[in-house]
DNA sequence: GCCCCCTTTTTGTCCTGGACAAAACAAGAC
DNA sequence: GTCTTGTTTTGTCCAGGACAAAAAGGGGGC
């Protein structure tokens, strides 16, 4: 508890795992065993983390999401893990991110970024702004913070104002009415509202009924959800991030829950690759394939 | 890790950290010191708690956000919990919370919720609809949910449902881009989303330009935000639940680091009471003082 | 009455080092 | 190839001690 750390540079344990989302005990183990994070102590015998530390944490965080283990990245040093983020850049070229959109962006400038998702969404529609701008864009996002070409403020800022620009598009949209109904959510350890609210976008621009919780919504609750909203689907959101396995256990569990007759669907990195041919269950490959799983269903349920 | 508590009915300790917010530590040290809560242990020896823990655990939470001590609710019965409710909640009458709007939120009508929001911004216009609407409602649902009246799922669903459609109604408000420039966010321990979104609604249609960066925002980066985006106030929001001491010290942290020029207000219920006489900082006691606070700004500045 | 300073109690967070289950990987069998 | 089986890696949990921060209580003094 003490050693304020008093504000700019140096963290406690408690704030680096807020910062980087890697557990206390994750950090304490990997200090044990790999000898890296190696923070100074206070008085107290407290470890005080640098900002250097936590920047490299959040690295390696990230590049563990992109499939890499541990062992090999805190054994390398900062050269090599600079190279490992070449490497894994090597193969995609961040065209959009350029320009117009990355000064909008690094400037914090609102209006900026509202006008090239304006001039999108005019020239593309509601459905084109998210499969061709918003979504690679995310990922985009990702990469560039990687390079240390933006800060986490910018992403923060980023993901803040499309959020809002959005919704907003999103409550201007004349709302049909029409089935199917869909309940919207995350798993409880699934942060990502931004993947979620994509979907919502896709489904109420191809006319379905959402009804989004929000992200973190524990399984026993949306089973209850689900019935009294009487939903058609229940629709997941997973992103790269999300242990397989824990995902996997999840669905299944779900997928008992809820009577036959709702369709259990999931979405978002995470899912694609890892949750084909589970029983019960529709895996949404892409953001772009929300439309037609749609129609699909809406074929399938045409004689009502 | 072990031990999937296979999804409904028991949870391990992370998912209780997860659900109620108390941290591991806590968990383990209340079980020790207090008897409670008292976790079955799976064939590992690692604790198992039931809901019905984890409900009473999240109660005794909530009233400690009101300033209840953990000592006095660990030793409760239910029974005793409820009589505590009840005398705290003796005061207030929840008119708001009936009827229409509270059907509307347990049977997760998103249309009825959004006629109520509708006809209110139509009556009372946009300030209004947060002033008289979704602040007292907010509190009603935090009453509602002690008591009992309403789920978990049904207060995201609110959340949720809130944000969007004030996020709607934000996007297509004119934007004047008079000054002031103001940069909102909270500090990293705080989660609340809606109430900066409330202060961002009050501040847009008082004609100030606002730049969000969403919630949890490290101290150094708000710095360099307000630097890049030449704000003129860094606008902090505090739910109660936030402990007083970090708050003030991330105050007056974040107050020596910014140029003199840019002023600092504070606001939310966490700050209302607690925050009084930092110098430098400007308290703002109610989302309804947003607006006079903003005018205030203005004519001091009016020379230029 | 209120406010300020000091002491005591309560309470949350951190520590160490051991243990072990789950995940990831590698190797072999079909 | 795909499925099983062993092996290594890795994350999370545990116990119980320590101690700093927060809150409460107890006098003065104004």
């Amino acid at each position: 508890m003490s050693a304020h750390a008093s504000g700019l540079s140096l963290l406690t344990i408690s704030a680096v795992e807020r910062e980087t989302g890697l557990l206390k005990d994750t950090l304490r183990v990997w200090e044990r065993r790999y000898g890296f994070p190696k923070p100074i102590r206070d008085e107290a015998g407290e470890r005080l983390y640098s900002l250097e530390d936590v920047g490299k944490l959040r690295l390696i965080r990230r590049l563990m999401d992109q499939g890499w283990r541990p062992g090999k990245l805190l054994a390398a040093s900062a050269a090599e893990l600079q190279l490992i983020i070449e490497a894994e850049q090597a193969s995609r070229v961040p065209a959009l991110l350029a320009g117009e959109i990355l000064d909008a962006i690094r400037s914090h400038d609102v209006e900026a970024l509202r006008r090239v998702f304006q001039q999108t969404l005019l020239e593309k529609g509601l459905q084109g702004l998210v499969t061709d701008l918003v979504a690679p864009l995310n990922v985009d996002i990702g990469e560039a913070w990687m390079r240390g070409d933006i800060g986490v403020p910018d992403e923060h800022f980023y993901t803040e104002q499309t959020q809002s620009f959005l919704r907003g598009t999103l409550a201007s949209y004349a709302r049909t009415g029409k089935p199917p109904r869909v309940l919207l959510t995350t798993l409880p350890e699934e942060e990502h509202a931004l993947g979620l609210l994509m979907v919502e976008v896709m489904l109420t621009a191809e006319g379905a009924q959402c009804c989004s919780l929000g992200p973190r919504m524990p399984l026993a609750d949306i089973r209850t959800s689900a019935l009294t909203a009487s939903a058609d689907i229940v629709a997941l959101s997973f992103s790269s991030a999300f242990p397989v396995r824990q995902a996997i256990a999840g669905i299944r569990t779900l997928r008992e829950a809820l009577p036959p007759t709702v369709e259990l669907w999931v979405g978002g990195a995470g899912a694609r690759d890892k949750l084909r041919n589970e029983a019960g269950v529709r895996v949404i490959r892409g953001i772009a394939d929300v439309g037609p799983a749609v129609r699909a269903w809406r074929d399938a349920h045409a004689s009502h």
